[in-house]
DNA sequence: GCTAGGGTAATGGCATGGTG
DNA sequence: CACCATGCCATTACCCTAGC
């Protein structure tokens, strides 16, 4: 109800810890703003579904082909917080239930930490996109107006995220039959048939291929794939493979 | 002018503490 | 005893500066 005691407890570690760390406080930095905001100054490469991923322009040169699993970042918080929305739009909860929410629907592949998720939900609440209810010492988070109206300005980008998580999700499956040995890979890329997973690999080839292309090849590229697309999203229905 | 290295800032996860 | 919330620490990526 009323009990507020937090940061008591806090400063005897940190403490301890301050002598050795050059930092300075960055955890205030939390609670006062929200949230900080964009990425760094210039940043050129960044929001992404995978985001501003584990590989970047730094050591380990290019590592995810899109697909493998990147053990570090998974989804940026923004998107984070477009899922949080949806979830809540289903059903209000706290926020150690969306956690589990989030991890069950991608069988177990992202799980996001808690310090990811509570902060994520104090800027929501802190912008007026969720309502929060205290009840005892625990918080339920609801959709408000404005959140509903974020949640449809970004519907498209949701069902993007939440496609993903699902494509994972089976991906994720396959993979632990994989190492119980059960079935070899019949599905190894969640669900796809072997032609699709070819074709998809020609892609990536060709393209990487031409990684010096000039401009106007370039262009020229661009406009298959957009034409691709648009034929992708257009027959759903008869396969043309 | 280009490449390499160092430094700074930010994100994600883990650990601790508290309450029902 | 189990579950939830908060805070701190560690790791990773990006940008800037120095040297060749």
């Amino acid at each position: 109800m009323r009990h507020h005691n937090h940061h008591q407890h806090a400063h005897s570690r940190w403490h301890n810890h301050r002598a050795l760390a050059g930092r300075f406080s960055l955890h205030s930095l939390w609670h006062a703003i929200g949230r900080h905001h964009h990425r760094r100054g210039g940043g050129a490469s960044g929001a992404g579904p995978f985001g501003g991923g584990p590989f970047g322009g730094g050591p380990g040169g290019f590592g995810g082909e899109g697909d493998g699993f990147p053990r570090g970042r998974k989804f940026t918080s923004d998107d984070l917080q477009l899922m949080l929305l949806a979830l809540l739009a289903e059903q209000p909860s706290h926020g150690y239930e969306l956690i589990r929410a989030l991890d069950a629907r991608s069988n177990g592949f992202y799980s996001p930490s808690p310090g990811m998720v509570y902060p994520a939900l104090t800027y929501l609440e802190e912008v007026g996109q969720v309502t929060v209810e205290v009840e005892g010492n625990r918080k339920r988070y609801a959709l408000s107006e404005a959140g509903r109206e974020q949640l449809t300005a970004n519907r498209e980008r949701v069902d993007l995220i939440f496609a993903k998580l699902t494509h994972i999700a089976r991906k994720m499956d396959s993979v632990r039959r994989a190492f119980a040995g059960e079935e070899p890979a019949d599905v190894s890329e969640g669900g796809w048939v072997p032609e699709l997973i070819e074709a998809r690999r020609a892609l990536k080839r060709a393209l990487l291929l031409r990684t010096d292309a000039p401009a106007d090849e370039q262009r020229r590229i661009a406009a298959i794939l957009a034409r691709a697309t648009a034929e992708i999203e257009g027959k759903t229905s008869t396969a043309s493979v």
